[in-house]
DNA sequence: TGTACATCAGTGAACGCGCGTTCACTGATGTAC
DNA sequence: TGTACATCAGTGAACGCGCGTTCACTGATGTAC
């Protein structure tokens, strides 16, 4: 070998890592090879010692974010823990820093008009939900099939993505709070 | 004048109706206008007696979904209505039929990508949020500013994004089900 | 009613551009002797 | 330790393609006389 026995995995990694950013901030089809390259200080054709195409590219993004994931949401959540992820994930930062932020809100739509979805957003979603559903303020006696954690995760990712889509920054923040208020104690109930 | 005084109108309404269609099923970089004004049986160029640009017609699409709303919504729903309307909104086949569904689902997130979101979405979000708060099942007096409106949409929009985004059906109809059965009935107090 | 003209929605070829992908190559490095 | 060789990550030019947009034009029709 050339490059030391970590350089490839190395230089891998460096790809994937700017790819999920990329990805997540400007879009699937936004995010052109030949740029994201160039901001690693390659050039593009070096692309293809690490990919066989784009396409798998957006399958090791996706691996990666489930990854960490999966590292970060390995315990079961704190109930102080869950208010914090709340906070963070329902806040301004959040909406505006996309590339930095969680896949689904800005990744769900365009994988899904893809005519096959990939099964690693499964996982995603899965993970988070089953993470979400443990720590529900609602005992949720009636709710034995686990469906509160896709519920809440629902209103997390709806409310991130409209949050972005809206001109008005006033009707932006109310929907951020909106949602908050509602997650962090349910509805009034009559 | 050539032709009738309503054909050049008339043209103008199919281009955005198809438009729309193709924007919500393959969004909007996924929409050609080649393919767009060959599928209406004219040439492309014929295009720009229209549109000054597609981004126009974009903004177009939208202004037309936010009039069928408000016409649809002119009027508080009745509560049967509300439970018809939870019913096709969170069913497979708006999920499987995106060309015909709701807008937001399908280009919030791609909408958010931009520089500059149009105003456009505001009117949408405005309108839909409104017309669900006036018949929450909550009664609602700790909401008076109305935002639990915001909360539906945002559990319907996130509902509708995950379950096209998954790959594995059960998973799919979970989310739809879960949700639906949670906005039908405020979930267990504890 | 019949003819000449003006209008303009729509045609179709062409443009420059960025895309994903291919491929012959280079040259720094690890390995073998 | 020093030299010759094999490896292969990365280079950079080129490809075909579909995109949004432009533009000189056509020809069917409404209008004026």
């Amino acid at each position: 070998m050339r490059y030391s026995h970590t350089h490839k995995a190395e230089t891998r990694r460096r790809i994937v890592d700017e790819a999920a950013r990329r990805f997540r901030r400007d879009g699937v089809a936004g995010t052109g090879l030949v740029p994201l390259m160039k901001a690693l200080g390659m050039t593009h054709g070096g692309f293809y010692a690490h990919f066989p195409s784009k396409e798998a590219l957006v399958d090791a993004s996706l691996e990666a974010a489930a990854d960490a994931v999966n590292q970060r949401w390995q315990d079961p959540l704190s109930p102080s823990r869950l208010r914090d992820f709340l906070a963070s994930y329902l806040s301004p930062h959040h909406r505006d820093h996309a590339g930095e932020g969680c896949p689904l809100p800005s990744l769900c739509a365009e994988l899904g008009l893809r005519g096959q979805p990939s099964p690693v957003s499964d996982a995603l979603v899965r993970r988070m939900a089953a993470r979400l559903q443990d720590c529900t303020f609602s005992a949720g006696g009636a709710d034995a099939e686990g469906n509160q954690g896709l519920v809440l995760l629902s209103a997390l990712v709806g409310a991130l993505t409209l949050s972005r889509a809206v001109a008005d920054p006033a009707l932006s923040e109310r929907i951020l709070g909106a949602v908050h208020a509602a997650v962090q104690a349910p509805p009034a109930q009559g």
